[in-house]
DNA sequence: ACCTGAACACCGTTCAAGT
DNA sequence: ACCTGAACACCGTTCAAGT
């Protein structure tokens, strides 16, 4: 009765891995090693290590909520995309693999499908639903790349720019970055969320109503 | 008069070594033999491998095209968003890295510099036009995640599930999905990109005229 | 300063073998 | 089937040394 390994205990303590130490920080000899097994045994249940990084990825991916039934589609498709973004908050390391690995699990998928489904009962054919999807898809991807690696923290302009030595030649060649970039710096990641959702929501809204199901 | 090392020379090199084999085909050793030279030299120009790759993200980013200055805000940011799509699939490996590294050099800001003037030749103020880069931003990046690594492709619902094993218990539990998974894998990438960069565009000018200047 | 070879501390995965 | 230890073919980077 030594170790019981499984897939999901396998996962469990690979994502506990990543949430402490980053993709990097995981190794299948570390993985093992934090199971008390040889590295060659969790080749049992996977593949490979890319195969781990995706079964991880699944896990995260179920804590997504699903909202209520009873919901405006607006609000239904708010409250998934706001909650795929606290998912990516809480595992930051783990946001660049959700960016890789789509959903397969039933449980991951369960957000998914609900988002299908309010599109459905608020009438938008299928083109249409697959058509916001792909769109809220690179929305909340393309946000986990701004918000979670501190893009514009590093952008120049930004904060880490302004009182280089390198500031001076900048206002010089490029004015209007050098303008902008506190405006970057002093936005909020989360009023900035909310601007581009509704965006999005308005436009998905204009198309419908411009005939694009009835 | 051995080798003629330098900063340019090395990131060209491994640029090269990662359009051909990707990311993880580029290492030290390899990129020190294409340039024939011992691995250890590389260090006296970039402080470790991280560097190397944020180089030649640069040297990509360069390639973005700056459009021409007479031309309206919304032809100028359209064809700065094509030409950043254009520039991720002739580097489809380089992609993440765009994602990864905000443009630093004076070349690869010239883009970045060109959009800022678009926007304050049509009357944004700097906050408005920090909000509209923003939102390009995590369009391109997110249109990258899911263009570029065929995301749609492996999604369950998609071209690979359709004739699974998987698939008539996917109909019960998941019906949505199977129903909208051939329209996601009939979509083509160009328009989805027109569609949601027009999207974007249209609600940017909307803020305008409610007064998001004057 | 620029470049070197040797060494250190790691990797993922194959292999042959055990139960 | 499940798990093991040893080995192979790599890594990035430190170090001490050369010019």
């Amino acid at each position: 009765m030594p170790h019981r390994l499984n897939e999901r205990r396998i996962a469990e303590t690979a994502l506990g891995l990543v949430d402490a130490e980053g993709v990097d920080g995981l190794s299948m000899r570390k993985l093992a090693a934090a199971l008390d097994v040889s590295p060659m045994s969790l080749y049992t249940y996977y593949p490979d290590r890319e195969a781990v990084l995706e079964a991880l990825t699944q896990l995260v991916l179920a804590e997504v909520d699903v909202p209520d039934e009873d919901l405006d589609w607006r609000e239904t498709i708010r409250q998934i995309m706001r909650s795929i973004r606290r998912v990516g908050l809480r595992h930051p390391h783990v946001a660049p693999l959700i960016n890789r690995f789509p959903p397969r699990t039933p449980d991951a998928l369960a957000f998914v499908e609900a988002g299908f489904r309010a599109f459905r009962r608020a009438g938008f054919d299928d083109v249409s639903t697959a058509r916001c999807y792909r769109a809220l898809a690179v929305y909340s991807m393309g946000t986990f790349d701004v918000e979670l690696s501190g893009y514009f923290d590093q952008h120049p302009g930004g904060h880490a720019g302004t009182d280089s030595l390198a500031a001076p030649s900048m206002e010089r060649h490029l004015p209007n970055l050098a303008r902008i970039g506190p405006a970057l710096a002093g936005q909020d990641d989360g009023a900035e969320f909310e601007y581009g959702l509704e965006l999005l929501l308005t436009g998905f809204a204009a198309a419908m109503g411009a005939g694009g199901s009835r």
